[in-house]
DNA sequence: GGAATATAAGCTATATTATAACATAGTTCA
DNA sequence: TGAACTATGTTATAATATAGCTTATATTCC
C-alpha cells in the first residue's frame, strides 16, 4: 500500500504536471485524484463517489465521471477496462499528452486472486505494438495491454 | 464485410469446434454467433438482444449473456473491453481452451473512426508480454491486447 | 472595472451494460 | 425410470455511465 508521504508527492507532482499544461487541477479534481491514490488499487467509480460524498453533500455520478475524465485525459489516472476501475498512474506521468504522434502504452499486470494491479512501461511490449500495427497500416494512438494471470505473490503462497 | 457463404464455413468450424470439446453448441448458442458473425464488427449484447428477440420472442439480456458466456469459454467470440461489444474470433480458434499454460492473446486494432476492429495474432507481441510478465514474477493467463488508433482505410481517406 | 466568453460544477433524470435468483425444461446415464 | 446435471425462461435489479440543463466561477478583452 502507498504511504502517506508518498501521496502528498504523487499530489505535488500532479500540480505541477497541471501546470506545466496550463491544465487546471481543482480541488474536486485533486480530492478524485487523492482517493484514488489513497486506494492503491483499481477502485470503481461510485466507490469513488461514496467516499467523496463525505468530503461533498451532493456529488453525484457526473462529479465523478467529469474528474475522472480529465486526470484520464492528464494521463494522472489509467482506467483498467477489463474491471471498470480506475487507478493512478504511477509512471510519473511520461507518457501525458504528448503531441508526438506517439502511442501512450498502458501496461497492467492483474492478478486474479488478490487483484493487485502493476502498471508496466515495458519498451519491447510497445515497440512490437507497434511493429505489428505498421505491418496493418494502422496508426495507433493509444494502447492499452492488460495481462491477467497470477502475481509473483500469489504464486508463491500458493506453493 | 464478410460474405454469407464465409458466415456457413464459420459456422461449420464452430460446430467441429465444439463438438471436438464434447461442448454443446446448442441452438441459441449458434444463432447467437451467427448474429456476431453477420454484424462482421463488434456488437453490443443489447444489439444482439433485438435482433435476437426477432427470432426468439421472449429473449431477455441473460438469454444473450448466457450465450455469450459459453461463447467467449470456447474461445469463439472476444470482448473488445473498449467499447463493450463483442466480435467473433476469426483465427480459426487456435487460442481456444489449450489448458496448456499458454497465454491466451486477443489483440485488436480498433479504429477511432470507422470503428472497425481487426484482430491480430502477432507473435512478437505475446512473446514480449509474457517476458515482461515473466520479468515481475507474474504467471500470465491472458493477456489483451487493444490498440487505438486510424486504420489504413481511413488514413488514405484522409489525405 | 465590467461585460463577454469560456470553463467548471451542481443537479435531475435516464441510458446502457450486466447479473442475481429462482422456476422450468431438456439430457444423460446408470 | 429417475437422479443429477445442464440449459433456458422469466422477473427483477445491480452496476456503470451519460444527457441535458442550470448555476457558479474563472478568464479575457475592451
Amino acid at each position: 500500500m502507498t504511504q502517506r508521504e508518498d501521496i502528498a508527492t504523487m499530489l505535488e507532482r500532479a500540480e505541477a504536471c497541471c501546470a506545466a499544461r496550463a491544465a487546471k487541477l481543482t480541488a474536486l479534481r485533486r480530492d478524485v485524484l487523492e482517493l484514488i491514490l489513497r486506494a492503491g488499487q483499481p477502485v470503481g467509480a461510485y466507490t469513488l463517489l461514496d467516499q467523496l460524498k463525505q468530503r461533498r453533500t451532493g456529488a453525484a455520478p457526473p462529479t465523478v465521471y467529469r474528474a475522472l475524465d480529465f486526470l484520464l485525459e492528464q494521463g494522472l489516472v489509467h482506467k483498467v477496462e477489463r474491471l471498470n476501475a480506475f487507478v493512478a498512474c504511477l509512471c510519473g506521468n511520461v507518457h501525458a499528452h504528448c503531441a508526438h504522434g506517439h502511442v501512450h502504452p498502458v501496461q497492467f499486470l492483474i492478478c486474479r486472486q488478490c487483484n493487485a494491479v502493476t502498471e508496466l512501461d515495458d519498451h519491447d511490449v510497445l515497440h512490437s505494438i507497434e511493429k505489428a500495427a505498421a505491418r496493418s497500416g494502422f496508426r495507433p494512438v493509444r494502447a492499452t495491454v492488460e495481462v491477467e494471470g497470477i502475481c509473483a505473490a500469489c504464486a508463491k503462497a500458493a506453493a
